[in-house]
DNA sequence: GGTAGTGTGTACGACATGATACACGCCTTG
DNA sequence: CAAGGCGTGTATCATGTCGTACACACTACC
């Protein structure tokens, strides 16, 4: 039976996405070298380098918000190109599973005014 | 430097649940013990065992929605217990973060009729 | 032409996750 | 007393996660 060993990942978003934010703000600031920002997110050079090819998955949640910060960026739009939702989140989710379980779904298909509506009448306090 | 190995998984809830929900079916039906129950959801009984004893973390997303079908509860719940957020309900977070991520943690602070009111609110459809 | 900065390739590592396989000792029942 | 069902202890494993360490080749500068 086959079985590849699947050693290269593959398949960015990530990645790319952080590669093209930090070269746009290196023609601002030449302190968005691969080095420069591997440096201010503490990973090696190298790590940072793979990750933006994709070559290796995207890093842990603390490492990508860090990064959101650097290159100024949301924190949950970050973790869901990486194919993650903050852990800060899940935990507001687990603490009433089916309350929030089922809003989620009966928004999973309105459009996005609709949840945006909600958000401003929770917001707004009309209640 | 100390660096305890930590065998040992500790402080459980999903495993606790699991193994009173189980016993408490069994007093009606003999198919709910441990082995007949890990049969039926596919793992080894030891495993199963040292599961419901906590001395190992709770299983995977697909064991533990197994878990819940057999033994009658609400699948998000469970995973719930298990320190965990459906990858479904994540997929529908991951597609519009900002949006997601607003609403949950308005909500967060929010008592439980508050939230239950919106549900009620988008399914009703006074939109 | 050294030296400083740049991106990247290769090798390896520690620890977590999610289990299997098998044997053991304890009851019960025919 | 053996046969079957029971729960559990021990050993082991494949794969994934999240990186480090270091060397290499290229370019630019003065």
């Amino acid at each position: 039976m086959y079985h590849v060993v699947h050693t290269t990942y593959m398949k960015d978003e990530f990645g790319d996405y952080v590669r093209q934010r930090r070269e746009q703000l290196r023609t601002q600031d030449p302190a968005f070298s691969v080095r420069g920002l591997a440096g201010r997110i503490r990973v090696e050079p190298s790590y940072l380098s793979k990750v933006e090819r994709g070559e290796t998955p995207p890093p842990s949640e603390a490492t990508i918000l860090r990064i959101a910060r650097e290159i100024g960026e949301d924190g949950d739009v970050l973790l869901a190109l990486a194919g993650k939702v903050s852990t800060e989140l899940q935990a507001v989710i687990r603490k009433r599973p089916t309350l929030f379980a089922e809003l989620i779904r009966e928004l999973k298909d309105q459009p996005d005014h609709a949840v945006l509506r909600l958000v401003r009448e929770v917001r707004d306090g009309e209640w």
